[in-house]
DNA sequence: ATAATTTGGTTTATAAAATAAACTTCTTTA
DNA sequence: TAAAGAAGTTTATTTTATAAACCAAATTAT
């Protein structure tokens, strides 16, 4: 009847990084900030637990002499997507 | 960019349960229970989260002699499960 | 030069939520 | 009439979300 939601991604927060990772290849923690609206330190921990998942990739790199943290999804992380959206469906849809 | 989600509809069980109503006009207790596979307790309170918040009603009647809790939607609820599904498109669809 | 501010985060503490276990009341069946 | 079942509710526990506090490095102002 109902299939179940990945927890992970059934998260207001974490369900707008994904969406943005989802249509951008890639993209640094303040953009990610900005669009989602969250603070640092709740993206901080939402980021960790995507990136624990192993929904994303999280690199630290520099840029000039800046950190920058750059996330992109992974293929899991895509296809977990697509699961999510699929199962989404059976609660949004009239059912017969 | 992102809309937010009412966090009343956001939750797996809640959301289960909003669906069933729609589509089904009244629904008892012990129905809503097996269809969305809930615990009672859990169903309690979640009915009882819906029924506070207005987007549902509920009602305590008695089949022959045993209780029976009776559930529909009302028209708040419809409302915000519409307005919820509109803002779930925004974390679903490409953005441009 | 150095003090103050900003940037880019992480860690930790708190508040809220979800969930199940335990309990209650009434009814039916053995 | 004792035991089991049905229909829920209340309470306790675990998990989660979230923000506040914190830290280090870099930039800007004095």
């Amino acid at each position: 009847m109902f299939q179940p939601l990945d927890p992970l991604l059934h998260s207001e927060l974490r369900l707008a990084i994904v969406s943005l990772l989802i249509s951008v290849e890639e993209a640094e923690f303040p953009y990610i900030k900005e669009q989602t609206g969250a603070t640092a330190g709740n993206l901080s921990v939402q980021l960790d637990k995507l990136s624990t998942a192993g929904y994303i990739d999280v690199e630290k790199t520099f840029k000039g002499k800046k950190p920058c943290t750059l996330c992109r999804m992974t293929d899991k992380g895509r296809e977990a997507f697509e699961a999510y959206v699929e199962a989404l469906k059976s609660y949004l849809v009239v059912k017969n």
